[in-house]
DNA sequence: ATTTATTTTTAGACAAAACTAAAAATAAAA
DNA sequence: TTTTATTTTTAGTTTTGTCTAAAAATAAAT
C-alpha cells in the first residue's frame, strides 16, 4: 500500500496539524521528520500526486481526508502495540515508544483486529492517549494541563504531554502515574512552581513538569 | 543493524543450505528470492563484505558463522510470531506466514525476550518446527516422512514439509493434525498412495501428501 | 578436445528517498 | 517601498536494491 516513508510523512503531518490552524510548514515538517527541507517538498508531493495531502507551492501542506484516514489508523496501530508491550510483555511506559515506531507499519487487518479483541478493545494507550478505532473516531477528553489547576483544586492524571522516557522516568520515580488523583497544596507566584500531593506524598513540581501533564476535573 | 534485504538474503541462504552439501548458487538463490541472478551476485558480495557469508566467484555461496546467528536469530522471531498470531491472536497455522515475514524484521532485543517469556518458551512453531533459542540453538527431531511407514505402522505427526496455504487447509478439512497418531492401514504398490486412519477416521493420501507430513515413531 | 549450453558476473541504468547548493518566492525590516 | 532575511523549491547527486543486456566462466555434449 504505502511506504514506510510515506506513512511516517502522514504521521507527522497529522500530528503537526493539531497545533496549527494553517497548513503545516515544510520547515516544521522537516524538523519533525528529521530530514531537510527538500526532501519533505519532494515527498510533499508525491503525496500530494497520490492525494493523501493537499499541498500548494509556498501555501503549506493538509491532510486530505484519505490522507488523514490513513495516518489515523497508523496511530491505532501504535498506540494499540504499546498496550499490548505494557499489559502483556512488561515494557514499562518510558520503553513502548521505538518498538511500537516498528510495529505500527506492519500491514494485515487481520492482525490488528485480533490485537484488538486481545487486548480488550483499550480506549487509551499507556501515556493516556485516545486510541481511534477502525473507522478513526476516538474520545477526546476534556483534559486541562496541570498547570492551570489553582490552589486547592484537584484532579485525576489522564495523560502526558511529553512522553519522552526522561520525563517518564522521572515520574516513575516520584509515584505520579495515570489514573492517580493530585491535589495542588500551594502555588509559588514567583516561579509558578507548584506543590503538589499524589499517591500520600507531596512535592514541588516545576511549571515545566506542570505544563506536561493533563489533568481531568 | 542489517536492512530487510540483507535479513531476507541470509534467511534465504540458510533454508537452501539445509537441502545442498555444496555453496548456494546464484540461480537457486534468484528463485527463492523472487529476483534475478544478478541481482542476488550484487547483494551476495555485500554480505561477503559484512562477512556474513562465505563467497568465491562462480563457486557459489556459504554462511559465515555470524551469518549463521543471524540467520538463525530471525528464524527465531519469525517463529515465536506464529506461536503468538496462533495462540493467542487466533490465527489459523495457514495464514501466519505472511504476517510473520513482516514481524521478525522488527528490531529489538526486549521485545523477542518478552515474547518469549510471554509464550511460555515454545520450542515448536505451529507447523512443528523447532525455534531456536537466544544463541541460536535447537532440537532436531529424528523425524521421517510419513511415505516411509509401511502397512501396519504408526507414529504422531510432529511437523509438515510444505507449508502453504493450500496444503494445511487439506489437513484441516481432513482432520490431520500436529501431534496425532497416524496408522497406516494399507500401502497402494502401484501408484504408493496409503489408506491411513487418524482421529477416527480413515483416509487414501497420495504420495504427494506422504511426503509432506513428518512422522516420530 | 572442441563446440554448445548453462550459469554467473559485469556494466550501465533506474526508482525511491535522501542529500547539497543555488535559485526563487514570500515575509520582515528599514 | 525597497532592501534584507527567511522559507521553500529546483537542479543535480548519492545510496540501496533492483533491472536488462552483454560478456565471461563453467559445465555438458558431441
Amino acid at each position: 500500500m504505502f511506504s514506510l516513508s510515506e506513512e511516517n510523512y502522514l504521521k507527522a503531518i497529522l500530528h503537526l496539524q493539531k497545533t496549527s490552524k494553517s497548513g503545516v510548514n515544510t520547515n516544521a515538517l522537516a524538523e519533525e521528520m528529521q530530514t531537510k527541507a527538500s526532501s519533505v517538498t519532494d515527498m510533499v508531493k508525491k503525496l500530494s500526486e497520490k492525494n493523501l495531502v493537499i499541498y500548494k507551492k509556498y501555501q503549506g501542506v493538509y491532510l486530505s481526508d484519505s490522507g488523514r484516514k490513513t495516518a489515523l489508523q497508523i496511530v491505532r496501530k501504535h498506540r494499540l502495540w504499546e498496550v499490548f508491550l505494557v499489559d502483556k510483555l512488561s515494557f514499562s511506559w518510558d520503553e513502548v515508544h521505538e518498538v511500537a515506531e516498528q510495529l505500527e507499519h506492519i500491514k494485515s487487518d487481520k492482525l490488528i483486529t485480533e490485537l484488538d479483541k486481545f487486548l480488550k478493545y483499550p480506549k487509551r494507550d499507556p501515556h493516556g492517549d485516545p486510541i481511534p478505532d477502525a473507522k478513526g473516531d476516538f474520545h477526546v477528553a476534556n483534559k486541562i494541563l496541570l498547570s492551570n489547576l489553582s490552589k486547592g483544586e484537584h484532579g485525576t492524571l489522564v495523560g502526558v504531554k511529553d512522553t519522552s522516557s526522561e520525563f517518564l522516568k522521572y515520574l516513575d520515580k516520584n509515584s505520579i502515574a495515570l489514573g492517580k488523583t493530585i491535589q495542588v497544596l500551594d502555588k509559588e507566584e514567583f516561579d509558578e512552581s507548584m506543590l503538589i500531593q499524589t499517591d500520600g506524598k507531596s512535592l514541588r513540581v516545576s511549571p515545566m513538569v506542570a505544563v506536561n501533564i493533563y489533568i481531568k476535573q
